[in-house]
RNA sequence: GCUGGUGUAGCUCAGCUGGUAGAGCAGCUGAUUUGUAAUCAGCAGGUCGGGGGUUCGAAUCCGUCCACCAGCUCCA
């Protein structure tokens, strides 16, 4: 990087620091309206700072407007930040008035450099750095954004605090267009979209984490289905079918009864040992083991792919629930590989490929990231099967298998499955959220708990490794993050309709319904809408939805729009460009219009 | 689960400090036969999220559930 480029936001150490600042001249500001508020944490993030704030009010819009009016004061009073350093008892009594300053000095190592941040009246624990002088904020390119609850230390025992975020850069005009890009953004919210354009809906009496899938929304993920369907046996993979629940004794073998109780749904007294009591499935895992249980196997058997459209039940926390992201019934494309150690690199590439695929596909891959989701060896608490080698062994088999396929991942510490590490596969929501679209694991522990061998080429008797994962990911969230990609207007061949014909007079009618029957003859999914009233608004409807449409009078066609084929998959509408679809339309028009 | 916010017709919203609901769009019917956001007329649509309480009287006030939103914490 230049040397001319270090002070400004291309730079991100320049960036942060920025933000870290303004997060000092907000605490500053806070302190000088309201003194009785506590500090806690205030770093910079991604986009912008916060600061965690611990108040006997709860903030509003109008606490804003006076912080941001003081912040702008404190810019232009261009005041010098100082650093300086004290020995922890000096420190602790210069901050003995803020708890949450004493607690995080008390939590630094004992040889810790304790050091703080002067601008006048207002001093700040800190490890810096920070911009030299107030000043240099741009005292009208910054905006408090938001307000939220956040547990003091990201411990939900704990109190929880008032979460200040703001956002600010270099030049007013920078903050427009943030703002503006942000605003946009948030128009593609799947949770807003799908239920306007009837993807889903949600319903009081079923209740939370249980959307309604529309006819829409219940073809795009039809559609998909079918798709990965066949798209795994074509790799490879068997197809099962195994129930939505079992008896308790199944998740205790597993180990989610231990683990993971507090997620599932179970009828009847999980306490009560003398009756039987059943839970719905959270995961697939157990079910499919039986598969390979049923007999005995041979290394030749191996490796064995098994493949199922899954259908879960999770009972998360009532807060949890987000539209299509975040439910209690989901469905996935979910799979078992039952391997031979020395198997596990290809078939782990043969995972990572086919997921790839299907997110290439769908046009999603390019805002994919990879995750490389590891145990806490510091503080495995009980989260966590097996022993630390047993751990180390499997991280380090993935970390090599990774390196080899050159995947470009961060490292997630605590992160993992119970049984072993993962290679998640995240996505932003329009708020900046992430989430796993795709997951892939390698679990060394499981097989040994349900008793899984195979019968070796050397006759010995012999522990099988496997991997969980998925390729399309669950259908519900892939469906969300689709209708915010494309913003609404799905690929053509996943749609529930893909041809609209709107007939401008009545007159035009029986041609219209004509038509329609035509290109459902030739396998599309085609609606006429027999009525001629509003049709600007009907075509714009179309046009919003990217849904082909032809418009016709009389008895003829007079326009068509919006052919829109952007991804493929096979079969259905297959590699057909474009041009294709849309020379096929006007196939079906002129082989019409011969009759 | 926690913090804050929200809940009035299918949608967007009005309904002031309590006096038992209103508009536009969408829908339906009829007329109109129409070229890229609004043809005309009419009709229908709500136990104001649910069930309590206070009150002569509650969409409005108070508690309590439920659902929706943002975030935290969890998680695919």
């Amino acid at each position: 990087m230049s040397v001319e480029n270090l002070y400004t936001f291309e730079n991100e150490k320049y960036r942060k620091t920025y933000w870290h600042t303004c997060s000092h001249v907000m605490a500053q500001a806070v302190k000088r309206l309201w003194p009785e508020v506590k500090l806690a944490i205030g770093p910079s993030i991604e986009e912008g700072w916060y600061y965690d704030l611990d108040a006997p009010f709860a903030f509003t819009p109008e606490h804003f407007e006076k912080i941001e009016a003081e912040m702008k004061k404190i810019c232009k009073e261009k005041i010098v930040l100082e650093r300086f350093e004290l020995p922890r008892e000096e420190a602790l009594a210069f901050v003995k008035d803020e708890p949450y300053k004493v607690e995080l000095i008390n939590d630094l190592p004992k040889d810790a450099i304790i050091s703080f941040y002067r601008q006048n009246e207002f001093t700040d624990l800190c490890a810096g750095p920070h911009l030299d002088n107030t000043g240099r904020i741009k005292a009208n390119a910054f905006k408090l954004v938001a307000c939220n609850a956040a547990y003091w230390r990201g411990d939900s025992s704990r109190k929880q605090l008032q979460r200040i975020y703001g956002i600010a850069f270099p030049k007013k005009e920078e903050l427009d267009e943030y703002l503006a890009r942000q605003a946009e953004a948030r128009k593609r919210d799947h949770n807003k979209l799908g239920r306007d354009l009837e993807y889903f809906t949600t319903v009081d009496v079923i209740g939370q984490g249980l959307p309604v899938l529309l006819p829409k929304g219940a073809r795009a993920i039809q559609m998909m289905q079918r798709w990965i369907e066949d798209e795994e046996q074509r790799r490879g993979y068997m197809l099962t079918k195994t129930p939505l629940m079992a008896k308790r004794d199944l998740y205790k073998i597993s180990g989610h009864w231990d683990h993971y109780l507090d997620g599932m749904f179970v009828m009847g007294d999980p306490a009560d040992e003398t009756k039987e009591c059943f839970a719905l499935r959270p995961m697939t895992c157990p079910f499919q083991y039986q598969v390979f249980l049923n007999r005995a196997r041979s290394y030749r058997d191996l490796p064995m792919r098994l493949g199922e459209t899954s259908t879960l039940f999770r009972n998360e926390d009532s807060g949890e629930m987000h539209g299509l992201i975040r439910v209690r019934q989901f469905t996935i494309s979910e799979g078992h590989l039952i391997l031979r150690p020395e198997q596990l690199e290809d078939e782990f590439k043969g995972c990572l490929d086919l997921a790839k695929y299907c997110l290439e596909t769908l046009g999603l891959e390019d805002k994919c990231s990879y995750r490389f989701s590891q145990w806490d060896p510091a503080n495995p608490g009980n989260k966590y099967e097996g022993t630390a080698e047993q751990w180390e062994h499997a991280q380090s088999v993935m970390k090599t298998i990774l390196d080899d396929l050159h995947v470009d991942y961060k490292i997630g510490i605590d992160e993992a499955a119970f049984y072993g590490p993962k290679l998640d596969i995240q996505y932003k929501n329009v708020f900046g959220k992430e989430d796993t679209l795709v997951t892939i694991q390698i679990d060394m522990l499981l097989a040994e708990k349900f008793g899984m061998e195979y019968v070796d080429a050397d006759g010995q008797k012999k522990r099988p490794y496997i991997i969980h994962r998925t390729s399309m990911g669950c259908y519900e969230r892939t469906l969300a993050y689709l209708i915010e990609e494309y913003a609404g207007a799905l690929p053509t061949w996943m749609m529930d309709e893909q041809v609209r014909i709107l007939p401008i007079t009545d007159r035009a009618a029986d041609y219209a319904e004509q038509l329609c029957a035509a290109f459902k003859a030739q396998g599309f999914r085609a609606t006429a809408d027999f009525r001629s009233e509003k049709i600007g608004k009907k075509i714009r409807d179309a046009q919003m939805e990217k849904i082909p449409y032809m418009l016709i009078v009389g008895d003829k066609e007079v326009e068509s729009g919006e052919v829109n084929v952007r991804h493929r998959a096979e079969g259905d509408l297959g590699n057909m460009t474009q041009e294709a679809f849309a020379a096929m339309l006007k196939d079906v028009i002129d082989t019409k219009a011969k009759k």
